[in-house]
DNA sequence: GTGAAAGCGCTAACAA
DNA sequence: TTGTTAGCGCTTTCAC
């Protein structure tokens, strides 16, 4: 493989000439310029990168570190991420976690070691520490989707609190007071916030909450399935039910199904994302809408800001949610 | 941030002894070592794996190429792919190309200047070329979703033919003989060899394909949409439909759905792919499953393999595809 | 057991 | 307008 030497050689000019042609970096000459090109069509060269970026301290790469891309919504916080990157010639480099605080910690370390510009982090990590504080209060960091509290940090997150929220407020507009919930882990910001938001339509309707009907999930497909049958198989189940995210939706849709619950007519149900499927089920679900392709693409640009222009105060950008009414809520039939 | 002669001078060693204590690379004596691990925790010293590129001409990182991340399909393939080479301390960059060509070209020379030890590729360009063909000979390749005749690579593709032929087979079985398909681009292997499969089961059975049911799309929601009203409003309109990916199943059932168009009443559907949705639709959607993670995780292993021991013949895996039925698919109503 | 130093392939300051 | 060369931060050969 040609190296930049092997170049200037065959070229009969110096390295200096050749690098100033391939960056356009500084006036070189018509004849010299096309001798120079001419060469390295000839010989196949690639400029080498890694070389590069040794020099120039920039690897053009971001790092995103996300539970599992699996999951739709993080599917799209990638893909917006990408798009606002790519366009600026960056590459994404992608991890997933699947929630295991080792991986988590394993891979911002990679990222650090590999000098990515930044690094956008959905956390794992429950609570408002993160053990490699030190470390990413010095990269060029955005938290995204779930907040670390102590971290100084560019963020973006959705506005769970107002989504949760709305979601609750809904119901009670179409006469449902018997209202239950399933929510996240009180440890991630998200969980924690999607419930204050629910207490809080609660309480601003006058509704105090059943306990025996809000419990609290993992954020994994099993738990809404499981979750969402003793809710309903309790003496006195609700008439509505909000989840609170898509894995623990479909769960829960899954064991309405096998109990031969109807939706809406036995139970409304909001769910928390779109997803692409929402609108085929039958009845289409309605849902609390976050944005993730926005969350990533501004998580994205918000990062490329960081790194070019050196901000020096941290900003937090919280996405509205918005609710998308379908089929699957409707007034209680008493 | 400091480097290794940082650490070298303030533990009094040479920088060898400090790189063969990180990489464990040579025998050094306890207290040296220590001495070494106690000063790269006081400074808090990362080593930059850029700069060991360099030097080593690895990168410890994986390509992958796709059309869109977006698609549940492609997001599996990815999501093995990762877990098959993170094992490995390998990383993937991730690359979306929205079918468009320049993108991919764009990628796959921005992934060779990086020194991406591997690149797995589902190309965009139909046909039997492509034109980066000479570079992507000398590349560790692995191409996967959609084959590129002229290219000699490792691969790993679906078992198309296969899987359309089952699909075409078990609505034969349910007694169809009016078989409507809505195929992909034959530029595409993928497009190509479903068809194929397609005519193959009918042709086993004695039945001639109707072209009026066989429109082609472009693998893209909207064209399954289009077609399958296309499909359903022609005079005569089939009692059985196969839709061959699941970007345009989506845009089919909704198609259905708009029209009133009972499932399987009026109509059965067998789809391509399966889904976290198919078993939420109401009748649950009858597919051909496909094992994308198993695509990724096998493209991924073929990749290390090659990038390990340097094998010279290449190989071509084709993942077997398998019917679910669901009940979506029922015996015609006549 | 350990160290000195060349070199990986570039960029960019400085010189001409 | 172009060339020389130091150095980016590591690994590894060779010498001791």
């Amino acid at each position: 493989m040609p190296t930049i030497k092997d170049i200037a050689r065959k070229a009969n000019v110096s390295t200096a000439t050749v690098s100033h042609v391939i960056n356009e970096t500084r006036f070189v000459s018509k004849p010299l310029k096309r001798k120079v090109k001419a060469v390295i069509e000839e010989l196949g060269y690639q400029p080498n990168r890694i070389a590069r970026s040794l020099v120039i301290q920039k690897t053009h790469t971001i790092g995103v570190i996300v539970s599992d891309i699996l999951n739709p919504f993080y599917t799209a916080v990638v893909r917006g991420l990408e798009d606002a990157t790519s366009a600026f010639g960056y590459n994404v480099m992608l991890c997933n976690t699947d929630e295991d605080p080792d991986k988590e910690i394993k891979y911002i370390r990679l990222l650090l070691e590999k000098r990515a510009d930044g690094i956008a982090l959905a956390t794992c990590f429950q609570g408002n520490e993160h053990p490699l504080m030190g470390q990413l209060n010095q990269a060029t960091l955005v938290t995204i989707v779930r907040r670390i509290a102590r971290l100084k940090s560019d963020a973006v997150f959705a506005d769970n609190v107002g989504g949760a929220y709305k979601a609750i407020e809904h119901l009670i507009s179409l006469g449902h007071r018997r209202i239950g919930v399933i929510s996240g882990p009180s440890g991630f910001s998200s969980g924690r916030e999607r419930l204050e938001g629910v207490l809080k339509a609660l309480n601003d309707h006058d509704i105090s909450p059943n306990e025996a009907w809000m419990p609290t999930g993992d954020f994994k497909q099993e738990s809404g399935y499981l979750l969402a049958k003793k809710i309903i198989q309790c003496k006195n189940p609700p008439s509505a039910l909000f989840v609170s995210n898509n894995r623990m939706t479909l769960g829960a849709l899954k064991a309405l199904r096998e109990l031969g619950i109807q939706i809406p007519k036995d139970i409304s149900i909001v769910g928390l994302d779109d997803t692409e499927w929402s609108i085929l089920l039958n009845p289409p679900l309605t849902v609390i809408h976050q944005s993730p392709y926005d969350m990533g693409n501004i998580a994205g640009k918000m990062l490329l800001g960081r790194i070019f222009k050196k901000r020096k105060r941290f900003k937090t950008n919280i996405i509205p949610a918005k609710l998308i009414e379908r089929g699957s809520s409707a007034p209680p039939r008493e």
